[in-house]
DNA sequence: CCGGTCATACGACGTTCGTCGTACCATGGA
DNA sequence: TCCATGGTACGACGAACGTCGTATGACCGG
């Protein structure tokens, strides 16, 4: 609840506390399927404002926690941004050939649907 | 022929109108992931009374319904048995390698849990 | 025809989810 | 110092979810 600590440490769950149940939910939302992809497809640390995505600031955080807490992203703290990073190594230790599938699925998907975004050509 | 038509007939998604969120959502849920688990591990139909779920009747088949309209399994009806079988094909196709890896995600992490009812091939 | 078995439908209930708005805090620069 | 920027916390709300019990329907074997 209410942290008086420094409280700019963010919590992430250890590899052996990541549940595949939870990682498939937190993937079954389309707003959190957008960011993985755009995580996956740049490769690096991406700040949440960076994501142009169809909810408000609130609802951003929500999910961003969502993902995290469910063990797909690391967030970090920087100055004022807080930057976000696929967690690809735990995830492909825990669930080998997972992750890579989901996206490949997600992208075969967009492909199939005609949706254009989170392509960096 | 000699087909016999089931007197009553359920709605499948045709391939097109499955949706990855769909199936990872109904992917997400503990005791639909153990059903997709035995489905695949036996490789055969099988009945809903075949399983032993933690649940009543209702619930099971409120659970082979999502399972069915994610288009994950195929339900058909032999009597007043109702058969269910993973929709492999389908699956495969439209998201290459998605299920395996779900399937060994599982298997490693009821493993790693030190699960009861592994399924070992 | 009649009962038994397998599964469904429907309604109910509490929980979780996704969404929002508003108020608030933390950092960094003017 | 003060304010702009980036993000959080909290509360609210409707919808969906997982669960149950009971009543009902479909099929098979006597």
């Amino acid at each position: 609840m209410t942290e008086r600590e420094p409280s700019r440490a963010l919590a992430h769950p250890e590899p052996a506390d990541i549940r595949l149940e939870g990682v498939l939910h937190a993937l079954s939302d389309p707003v959190r399927l957008v960011i993985v992809r755009e995580l996956a497809g740049t490769g690096v640390e991406l700040s949440c404002s960076y994501f142009e995505l169809p909810v408000t600031k609130s609802t951003t955080t929500h999910h961003f926690r969502v993902l995290r807490e469910a063990g797909v992203v690391r967030q970090t703290y920087r100055g004022t941004a807080k930057m976000n990073g696929l967690r690809r190594a735990e995830l492909d230790g825990l669930f080998p050939g997972l992750l890579d599938s989901v996206l490949t699925a997600a992208d075969a998907e967009a492909a199939r649907l005609g949706a254009p975004s989170a392509r960096p050509a």
